[in-house]
DNA sequence: ATGGGTGCAAATGCTTTGCAAGTAC
DNA sequence: GTACTTGCAAAGCATTTGCACCCAT
C-alpha cells in the first residue's frame, strides 16, 4: 500500500501539480495529530511548529487532501468545516451532544453493508458517506431529564 | 395528532413567542411544496405569492420551525444549509451525486434500527440523525467510466 | 405601555480569489 | 523558461445582529 506522502505525490503529478515544502508541512501535521480539526487549529499547530503558512495555503491545500482522499471532510452542524485524517484510520461515524458538543466515534459495519446495498439497488456508486447522530449523551441525558422534571417544560432544551 | 400549524403554536406559546402573519405565512409555503429548500429559495416563493418578507425574518423563523422539529436542516456539502419538511413526511436519507447533484432519497429501516442499537450501546439518546451517501448516480457513473477509459485517469474527476 | 417582531443595513466569520512576486521542475 | 504556488489583502456569501420603529395584548 503506498505511503500517504506518497499517495499525494501521486495525486499531485496525476493534476500536474507540484510537491511543495508548505504541501508537505501541512500533509505532516495533519496526521501528526490524530482526531478532528478545523482549518485555524490546524493554522495554530503549524505556528507552534515554527511553519509559518498563510490561511489561503492552507486552506488550498487541504482541499488537495480531501480531493486526493487522505482527508474528509466532516460538517458538524456549525458554521465551520472540520476535516479528518481518512488514510490509516478506520472508517467510523459519530455522535454529536447537542448540549456539550462532545463526540462519540463507532464503528458499525452492518450499517455499512446496508449501505452497499442500497446503492447496488440504485446504481449508484458511493464514494463516501457520512452518518452523523445529534442527541444527548449519557451526562447531558441525566442533567436534562432533571431539568424538565422541574420545569414541566414539553420541549427540550436545545439552544444550538 | 396536532396539526403543523398548532404543533407550532404551541412551540410558540411555550416559549412566549408570537404567532405572526409572517410565521403564518412562512409555514404555509414552506409546507405548501414538498422537498428540499433553501433559504432564498423561499424567499422567491415568498416574493412569488406576493409576500414581501425580509430575509433577517425567513432565517429567524426557519430556524424556529427547525427547533420546534416541524422542519429539519440538511447539508449537501455546500456552504449553504437546505431544509426539509419534516412533519407529515417519512424518514428518509440521501445520495447526492458528486457529478450532477442529483439527489436520490432513500428509507432503510434497518438501518435505522441498527442505529437505535448503537445508541442504546453508547446510552446516546438519538434527536435526529442524518445519513448521506456521495457518489455518481446511475448515468454519471456511465458517463465517467467512458472518460476515465478515455484518459486513463487514475482519479476521478469529481471537481466539488 | 410593554415585550416581542420586523426590516434594513451593517457586521460576522469562514472560505475563496485576484494579483504580484517567488519557486519547482 | 514556464507553469504552478504563495502570501496578502480584498472579496464573497450565507447567516446573524443591532437598532429604530411597529404591533398585539
Amino acid at each position: 500500500m503506498l505511503s500517504k506522502e506518497d499517495l499525494f505525490k501521486e495525486y499531485l503529478d496525476s493534476k500536474k501539480l507540484k510537491f511543495t515544502a508548505e504541501r508537505q508541512a501541512i500533509l505532516d501535521r495533519v496526521f501528526a495529530n490524530y482526531k478532528h480539526f478545523e482549518a485555524d487549529e490546524l493554522l495554530v499547530d503549524l505556528r507552534q511548529n515554527k511553519l509559518k503558512i498563510s490561511k489561503a495555503t492552507i486552506y488550498r491545500t487541504l482541499s488537495l487532501l480531501v480531493k486526493c482522499g487522505l482527508l474528509r471532510e466532516v460538517i458538524f452542524g456549525e458554521r465551520h468545516t472540520h476535516y479528518e485524517p481518512v488514510y490509516g484510520h478506520e472508517h467510523h461515524d459519530h455522535m454529536v451532544c447537542n448540549d456539550c458538543g462532545m463526540i462519540i466515534e463507532f464503528v458499525e459495519n452492518r450499517i455499512e453493508r446496508l449501505q452497499d446495498e442500497v446503492c447496488k439497488k440504485n446504481n449508484f456508486e458511493p464514494e463516501s458517506h457520512r452518518l452523523q447522530i445529534q442527541g444527548l449523551c449519557a451526562v447531558c441525558r441525566k442533567k436534562d431529564i432533571g431539568a424538565l422534571q422541574i420545569t414541566g417544560k414539553k420541549f427540550p432544551s436545545v439552544e444550538v
